[in-house]
DNA sequence: GGTCATCATATTGTATGATGACTATCACGC
DNA sequence: GCGTGATAGTCATCATACAATATGATGACC
């Protein structure tokens, strides 16, 4: 930590250059956008090494990684062919871009947007052995505060069976791909705070969160919404004053 | 086509089983099941080689697609790792999946959730000139009205202006990737739907348009979310009558 | 004239060996 | 202890060869 380096901000140098990487950009650049037409040719193989000046080795492994994406198939004996369901890619974050602020707030706004609607589906389609979890979810949270600790595990616990509720699988899916983004980075707080505030600050959302339960359970949907609405915006400007918080620090 | 072969059922025979696939489903579950813990290290290609018993060939193109589903990662001269963010996978939804009506109305909801809060943003946030991009998608609709077009993609475009005005690419990207597999559906209804009802139609649904985008031009968040939840509801609604007319057809 | 077997050719799939580049480790000298 | 250099292990790339498959052309056969 004594090094001087620490401030001579010499890195990144060149991001280590890599052929198949490079190839795979451009091919896929090429199909993305549009040059390359759904269901059109690819050069052969042979073509691709002349034209980028790489071995076939290179140009193999650039297609099966295409291939992985589902962004070409290819035939044996026949090419290479742009996939029919090129603009079905998949939905990525890029976890490079979460570096900065914004970027987990602009996250944590859409996984907003889906959470609020999932307290309101659960509310309208709880089935009463849902409901049981979602009111287990609430207590381990408890028991958790009660044991001092952070409750991380839980808290995420409780969101993923209230998406459950919904019945719908799609909202389970995104909160699980959704929620790693966003829960990791909370437990720095709590971890490195005044452990006196802590227990305050947990009950504090903990009320949020029985709010959201009790409307849930009266199976009244906009309260549910409301209630998850205020649990999340208030999460956020919490992250938000902790993160500058930190960056000052 | 008077053929006997239609009703031989002569399956598409097996899906071509080569090595590479089979190579990359093999170390995939070894990972996503956990034997293979973030972090940890992958066998050598040496020993990958023997121990499935194939070319050095096939087990670096099983190696670059993993690293191109970002499952694993490789560091030249140590060796290739399980990735850290294998919990976060991209998130996709299986095309083929979407067979049943049940499973479209799925993905609308969750697109329900995400608009919802698209508008709702909007509104707080849209710049003067985001509010004219919006206004003139609005008019791009009418004008299709006029020309007795069924306006989808001046529909899908509405939405994405207005997404664009969250000032958060995430929800735009979400929408680019959700659209496409809602939108197409609806133009089946529109061009089997008699001509005559199609045009009170689409009046109604512009209808729904505009109270969206008066509520964002009046800074309403409230009434923005209420009126895009109004609209994809009854949306939802009409799919649903279409759908089940149809399949009785 | 139409159908089918055969062949030539193009292309991807697989195997193998060699070489270069990078990294971690450890012995060595100071 | 700390830097230095040698060394071995590993991935990255290249080159070549052969196998498997698809396609179109050709010719035999009825």
């Amino acid at each position: 930590m004594s090094r001087s380096t620490d401030k001579l901000s010499l890195r990144p140098l060149s991001p280590p250059r890599n052929l198949t990487r490079e190839a795979v950009d451009r091919l896929a650049s090429e199909i993305t956008s549009g040059k390359l037409q759904p269901g059109a040719r690819l050069p052969t193989e042979q073509e691709m090494m002349s034209a980028m000046g790489v071995s076939r080795t290179v140009v193999r492994e650039a297609v099966a990684a295409l291939r992985a994406e589902g962004l070409i198939v290819t035939r044996q004996g026949v090419g290479a062919f742009v996939a029919a369901g090129v603009l079905r890619r998949p939905f990525r974050i890029d976890p490079e871009g979460l570096r900065s602020l914004a970027e987990v707030l602009n996250v944590m706004e859409l996984r907003l947007g889906v959470e609020v609607e999932s307290a309101g589906l659960a509310a309208e389609r709880a089935s009463p052995a849902q409901q049981r979890a979602i009111g287990d979810a609430l207590k381990a949270i408890d028991r958790a505060i009660e044991r001092n600790e952070s409750a991380i595990d839980e808290d995420y616990a409780l969101h993923m069976t209230i998406a459950e509720a919904t019945g719908n699988g799609h909202f389970v899916r995104f909160l699980e791909y959704l929620g790693r983004y966003i829960i990791p980075r909370q437990s720095i707080r709590v971890e490195s705070g005044r452990v006196s505030g802590q227990r305050a600050y947990l009950e504090k959302i903990q009320g949020e969160h029985r709010a959201i339960v009790s409307a849930i359970r009266s199976r009244d949907p906009a309260a549910a919404r409301d209630a998850m609405r205020r649990h999340l915006t208030s999460g956020r400007e919490r992250y938000r004053k902790l993160a500058a918080v930190e960056v000052q620090a």
